[in-house]
DNA sequence: CATATTTCAGTATCACTGAGATCA
DNA sequence: CTGATCTCAGTGGTACTGAAATAT
């Protein structure tokens, strides 16, 4: 006879990716209504974190293929939040950079963020979410960087 | 050498996604390599772990659309690891059970999983990855209240 | 007839592929 | 010419939508 019948929530790595799902459409239904997508936050982060860079570099950090960084920064620079302009040392790179309406979008973006995250781990109080804040990190920091892709 | 920009490694809810997606980019790799996908995995759990059902009972309970959960199941009983047949106390229903083979197969995948799981939470030491796993567990219940009788 | 369950066909979106264009 | 970067059209898989078929 089977015994007791093996349940998915006793696999952390199956409540690590369900709620991990949860948090990103949660924060995917908040930015479709400013009418802005997950990856626009990621990208928009990653240019304020490590300044103006190309766009190669930008799809690397962020593991999205070139051809989707091309599509992402057509629909950014259309409203004006990041500037493209061919580098004059490499006329091959295409150096992109955040703009002043960048800078503030991605403070509204942040905040929106934030919010979600409040709702998300309101279960956990301020020192264990400071604890799974840390476990997490950790788990993040070991698994191959740049290796697969996902979502942000 | 690429880096994260800090600000989205400072989202407790953006590394849950991360570590969430990897977690599961991984099991799926592996599960791939036997003909089988997550959600193969998930459906022969829930029926080992909530007994006969009905399709639109499962579906419910895994949060998958009953259209999907329809082809999920002709893939498992084609490989006999499910048994369909009607309801005989209401004969709209299509009571779904696990078959002897459907139990060997769930007790293969989650040793599998297992695997998957040392890996990805090689970083932690044992009392940690308990702390993790209760962490994440209350994240989980809180998520959705409408699944609040089922296993997974 | 009104409702519930299952099934099937079609749509939408995302990650990815590959080919061509530009430039060093 | 070789190699790198960027662009664009197209593919495949997954999740969803809607409606027909079957039964109460």
């Amino acid at each position: 006879m089977t015994s007791t019948p093996p349940t998915l929530t006793s696999l952390t790595t199956y409540l690590l990716a369900k709620t991990g799902r949860n948090a990103r459409a949660r924060l995917a239904e908040r930015l479709a209504a400013r009418e802005f997508r997950l990856w626009h936050l990621s990208t928009l982060a990653a240019l304020a974190g490590s300044g103006p860079q190309s766009q190669r570099e930008l799809a690397q950090r962020l593991a999205v293929h070139p051809s989707d960084m091309a599509k992402l920064l057509d629909e950014l620079g259309g409203r004006g939040l990041v500037a493209r302009e061919r580098d004059p040392a490499d006329r091959r790179r295409v150096l992109v950079t955040l703009t002043e309406d960048g800078h503030a979008a991605l403070a509204e973006l942040m905040t929106e963020a934030a919010a979600v995250q409040d709702t998300v781990l309101s279960p956990l109080t301020a020192p264990e979410r400071t604890l799974l804040h840390g476990l997490l990190l950790r788990l993040y920091n070991a698994d191959d960087p740049g290796k697969r892709n996902g979502q942000p």
